[in-house]
RNA sequence: GGUGCCAUAGCCAAGCGGUAAGGCAGAGGUCUGCAAAACCUCUAUUCUCCAGUUCAAAUCUGGAUGGCACCUCCA
């Protein structure tokens, strides 16, 4: 079984990406925190990831794939305090909006997706044994703080020796801890805040344990993949493999994968930049599958740049794709062809498509063999048979769908009142009525529709 | 200060030791009643700069310059 490479932030390298157990994949992406609508960067590993799982099972594997959402959070206390509202209100509104940017982007619902405020019961679980083994301990006022240096190998995924991140740590007002770098699995809760009854105090789970407690119900002790941004690899992905590794003494995941920042014209983005762009409001501008399409022009381990200028661009070589597969079903039905060398210039995509994908996920070099079968179609059309160019089509989709683009194609039935409008078209253009011609593809395109004069007859297109 | 990453045409971007993919934009042409799309040709003798290693470097090494990230619960 041969296997895809990717880069592994655990050992900085790229390397074979096996699996536990032969053909199946378990994986587990870090999801938003649920205080607002999320913004383009947010949409990153999401389509990333997403991709990376349609690869894995166009591959022939089985993947289980859990993404969690954090419902239980400061940022969302907040807001719901500012609002007179309770938490979930706020959670839950943000969460439905997050899905319906996950379809509009057309990324496939995960096979679980966790919340924190339904894996209270696991977080304390967890605690409670990390506290049994020596590995926690509460303060006095019944928080429960994870002692960093009982766990020898803190610090190995993001490379920092431990003496490094304690000169960097603080100490937040209130906290009583033993290390700087200790950091909270329990916070008792404080006025205004929403609280659970647990054996060290009524409180809420600190950040970093849910993940850890998410995994593990879903996935088990041991995962194969564990991924998000590249911001989360400290703190918050280090402390999951101490929590998690103290607490079973077994592996947490085999191989962790982050994505690069989104910047804004060159900039990290943030609100006091005035840069901030939420996916609703560029989906609202450019559709949904350009910002997907956007996302995978670079490699996911490279800082991307996102400007106007950049997404108009996609939009306009998004549209090249369409086209050609629009134009593909046209030849279909209408080729005279005897070739079938569009076959081989299939097979040849498809091979190198796989190619570049088993290199750590190359989406930029992806995306330009599904343009090498572009050019192919365009340039041989109607030499080409009716099967030949089925097969084609059917390589086409299998590929486009792996990057998870061309979901928006309109296959409904043309009306017949379009279909007449095309047919009186073509008689009075016979007649060379130009007038009557362009005053009926006016009329189409005020019903959606574009008619394109081709060698073979009228091509009639929804728009 | 510690730890990493990046620099390829007007724009986006792959390539990572063997002589510059792909897309967008632009110019000219073909086709077309006009369109649209498509096709053909052109658009980096060169990969930020300077040294070095090598038969061979955008790709490796050293240095410089510029930009970015994490070490501050931000994907």
């Amino acid at each position: 079984m041969e296997h895809m490479k990717v880069f592994n932030t655990l050992t900085r390298k790229k390397e074979e990406f096996i699996p536990i157990k032969e053909g199946e994949y378990k994986i587990y992406v870090c999801g938003p925190t649920v205080y607002n609508y999320i913004h383009i960067g947010n949409a990153r590993p999401a389509v990333i990831f997403d991709t990376l799982r349609r690869y894995l099972e166009y591959r022939g594997n089985t993947v289980r794939y859990v993404s969690n959402i954090t419902d239980i959070d400061d940022k969302i206390i907040k807001k719901a305090n500012e609002e007179g509202v309770s938490f979930d209100t706020v959670a839950r509104k943000y969460e439905s909006e997050y899905y319906t940017d996950l379809d509009g982007m057309n990324v496939k619902p995960a096979d679980a997706r966790p919340r924190v405020s339904d894996t209270i019961p696991e977080i304390i679980d967890i605690t409670q044994t990390l506290m049994d083994k020596g590995h926690a301990y509460k303060t006095e006022n019944g928080d429960v703080y994870f002692r960093v240096h009982s766990f020898a190998e803190y610090g190995k995924l993001s490379h920092q020796p431990l003496e490094d991140l304690e000169s960097g740590a603080r100490i937040a007002m209130g906290e009583i801890k033993e290390s700087p770098v200790d950091f909270a699995l329990w916070k008792a809760s404080k006025p205004g805040e929403p609280q659970w009854a647990s054996p060290f105090s009524a409180g809420r789970p600190g950040w970093h344990i849910e993940c850890s407690a998410m995994s593990k119900k879903h996935l088990g002790e041991t995962i194969d993949l564990h991924c998000g941004g590249e911001d989360l690899i400290f703190p918050h992905h280090e402390n999951e493999i101490a929590q998690s590794e103290c607490a079973s003494d077994k592996i947490f995941a085999h191989y962790w994968m982050h994505n690069a920042f989104l910047n804004v014209d060159n900039q990290k983005m943030s609100k006091s930049l005035n840069n901030f762009f939420t996916v609703r409001d560029i989906s609202k501008e450019y559709g949904y599958e350009v910002i997907r399409y956007f996302l995978l022009t670079a490699h996911y381990r490279s800082p991307l740049n996102f400007t106007r200028e950049i997404i108009a661009q996609c939009k306009s070589s998004l549209e090249r794709i369409y086209t050609a597969r629009e134009q593909l079903d046209f030849l279909m039905a209408n080729t005279t062809g005897t070739q079938d060398t569009i076959k081989a210039a299939a097979d040849k995509a498809k091979a190198d498509f796989i190619s570049v994908m088993n290199d750590d996920l190359n989406t930029a070099d992806g995306l330009s063999k599904i343009f090498e079968l572009v050019t192919a179609i365009n340039t041989t059309g109607t030499l080409q048979t009716k099967q030949a160019l089925e097969y084609a089509a059917t390589m086409f989709d299998e590929l486009c769908g792996v990057l998870g683009i061309l979901y928006n194609r309109k296959t409904d039935e043309i009306p017949q009142q379009v279909k007449d409008l095309v047919a009186e078209r073509s008689e009075v253009r016979q007649a060379k009525n130009w007038k009557r011609a362009d005053e009926i593809r006016d009329e189409l395109a005020a019903l959606g529709y574009e008619v394109k004069d081709t060698p073979q007859g009228p091509q009639i297109l929804n728009k």
